[in-house]
DNA sequence: ATCTAATATAGAAATATATAGATACTCGTG
DNA sequence: CACGAGTATCTATATATTTCTATATTAGAT
């Protein structure tokens, strides 16, 4: 096999990205790693919705583990995922964006 | 506003693209325009499911449709997209891949 | 005006994903 | 070995997406 297998697995790996948590757990991951509790606070969520959105991740290895002592620390499975979700930040920025204010908030992001 | 409008429109970006019929009408539009007719040929799916697939994506200006008499063209809004594409095929070389025989397909397609 | 080819939309049933809260696990320390 | 901090999983309910099939729309030709 084969071309339905491929094109399934490449659809998943996109609907891992299709979630605003985890869009930004990968974006706080792409300036380095993290343990479930440093995102938990930058992000301001609660620790279960953090852990799980990691877990999808983590089943497409997208984002790798690392155990020290009791936390668990998290990485990019692969740097190129940082380069992504910038070429998506370009394609918002030429001109998907619907509104002003989401397109002001983009070229801030873009911009550091 | 404001980063949860930003962040759900990202995230309805990627949701686009988490499909495999989507994803393969992006790669074939990746080589140049093509009607529905030429897709639904060229994928070999039933009219509807092409049309309705093409809906999505126009919902989110990924793809854009030009009248041409009776037919419809459509082409990718942004040439970053390939890129992108390209790019999440990397990925999928680089790792994420779990069977072998998903790897040899991928690799036939990078090739080319 | 009617017919036909090409494309688009609608509706219903099946399936998948999201969300929130409670609970379980794991490891180092006392 | 019991405890606590940090993580992970489970369950239930709500919501969204997918898939199929039928039908609607649109533009050009007769």
């Amino acid at each position: 096999m084969n071309r339905p297998a491929l094109q399934e697995f490449k659809a998943g790996f996109f609907r891992a990205l299709a979630h605003p948590v985890r869009i930004r757990i990968l974006e706080t991951l792409s300036t380095g790693e993290r343990s479930v509790q440093e995102l938990q606070q930058a992000l301001d969520l609660d620790q279960p919705v953090v852990s799980q959105q990691l877990s999808v991740l983590r089943a497409r290895n997208i984002v790798e583990p690392r155990k020290v002592g009791t936390t668990v620390r998290y990485t990019l499975s692969d740097p190129l995922i940082t380069k992504l979700l910038a070429i998506a930040r370009e394609i918002f920025n030429n001109r998907l964006v619907g509104t002003q204010s989401m397109l002001k908030e983009l070229q801030r992001e873009t911009r550091k």
